[in-house]
DNA sequence: CGCTGCCTTGATCTTCTTCAAAACGTGTGG
DNA sequence: CCACACGTTTTGAAGAAGATCAAGGCAGCG
């Protein structure tokens, strides 16, 4: 469990309490826009992302060609929906540039976080189940780009591979990890702790040095983290501030930034998952 | 979503609201013991249980002969520890005879139920990620035995049977399905739509019919319940309690019955998982 | 028949949600 | 370039759900 780099100093002088006043954070937008232009892929970019895809690490670059070849590629602009909960389970898809939401609606309107996806992660049909639905809703939360293939090409692919059936295995498997972890932080930590996690797992994810503190590389409003750790917009407001006079974070407008992963790491309690 | 049979009358006469007293339930223990001894499976047993793992279905029957050779049999005790947190991720295991539950404990001291598994389902360690250690605790619930595999070999049968590979993934995607179900639940539900969820859940996979009402096949106390369900002991109780008074299910000490499974239902909200 | 461990019930307290309103930032249009 | 309008965030106060603390009760067993 690494983050990308140290954070320089602790508490940076700017961020210090003066007098009876607190700097807390500067409010202009840091998060870097996609360096690519929306709604497309070059092919280059295309065979880049899928050779980065662990589960065909280990397939040759000719056979890659040949994969590459049976997805279809599409782009979508930040907030659109990618497929909703009851659609027919008909594809897989795997990021290529951008961040992608999966989530669950309740009936009550309320929606679950299950997870954030970066380039190179898949989701949606994973096992070619007839005519079963998605059981959640996948939206990009950035613009950005997916590549898409149908289920039973993606079955055909994996009788032909087994290594690439071996590798994706493993992928689920970690991911079912992870979810475990997640039940068990839902059931026996208080919110604090689940908001420390939650931000300590994206950043591990999409965090990027920036001016002395971990940025997390996606927009991310008190609503989505409420999402991802069962508590409501309000709780979440309330923690963040908290963690922002201790000067744990930075934040704004659906942005947030680690200065002290470590003291987060200490009230995430257990397991960062 | 089927469960084993229809409940027969809604509301047994013996168990309404008589005056102003409650006929609560009858005391007596109504699970069944085993049918075998416990600590020993016949060889009969282990291939009758081998062919019925979902992931060994499509091998033919000479390769499951041979299969079986790989794997070692060992029986427990209810409430012996079968791994632990911590140990080195060595083994994957087959319940053969017998209910295992698979846990996480956390630093206060408090457990979650992460699965309770029946004969023919897996646990353990899936993926042969080097010295990787469990990240969960796997207990006996009741007498029984496992069946148990070298994760190395596990690895090379699912070399060697791409079908296998391909059924494992399959049922890992299920689980990680129902993993997120979990999610969602813990985020959004009350703890009665909880505890109502997992007592659907349990009887969907354990249930018998008994005395008009579905048994749940398991010692099942309330502190294992509100491990399963994100509750203290005492909420669980209070929740059971009221559930019985309304006459949706009959319970004692350890064992649980569904005499209405439709307005349990009702109460679990959206989804069963 | 009394012991042990599970279950139940009550009272109190904490945490989190809910409802409400104000403050702030961001992007837009003037 | 400034000011407005919108959606996000913050904060407060009241309320509810569930946790915690503390006894008792009951079942099964030796």
């Amino acid at each position: 469990m690494r983050y990308p780099s140290a954070v320089a100093p602790p508490k940076p002088a700017m961020y210090q309490v003066i007098g009876a006043e607190i700097m807390t954070s500067r409010r202009r937008i840091p998060l870097e826009s996609e360096p690519v232009a929306p709604h497309m892929c070059t092919v280059d970019r295309r065979l880049s992302i899928l050779r980065r895809v662990p589960f065909f690490a280990s397939v040759a670059a000719e056979d890659i060609a040949a994969i590459n070849g049976q997805f279809h590629e599409r782009g979508y602009a930040a907030g659109e929906t990618i497929y909703m909960a009851g659609d027919i389970a008909a594809r897989l898809y795997v990021v290529a540039v951008g961040r992608v939401k999966v989530m669950r609606h309740t009936l009550a309107g309320q929606d679950v976080v299950l997870g954030v996806l970066a380039p190179g992660e898949f989701f949606g049909a994973l096992t070619a189940l007839g005519d079963a639905e998605y059981p959640d809703t996948a939206q990009a939360l950035t613009p950005g780009c997916v590549l898409e293939i149908a289920a039973e090409d993606f079955q055909a692919i994996l009788r032909r591979y087994p290594s690439v059936a071996l590798a994706t295995l493993d992928i689920v498997a970690e991911r079912l990890r992870d979810a475990h972890a997640q039940i068990r932080q839902l059931s026996a930590e208080p919110a604090t702790s689940r908001v420390a996690a939650a931000l300590l797992g994206l950043a591990q994810k999409l965090g990027e040095q920036h001016e002395g503190a971990l940025l997390i590389q996606m927009p991310l409003s008190r609503e989505d983290l409420a999402a991802m750790t069962g508590a409501t917009v309000e709780t979440v407001s309330r923690i963040m501030s908290t963690l922002r006079e201790d000067g744990i974070i930075r934040s704004g407008r659906q942005w947030v930034a680690l200065a002290d992963t470590d003291r987060l790491a200490a009230m995430a309690g257990e397991e960062t998952g």
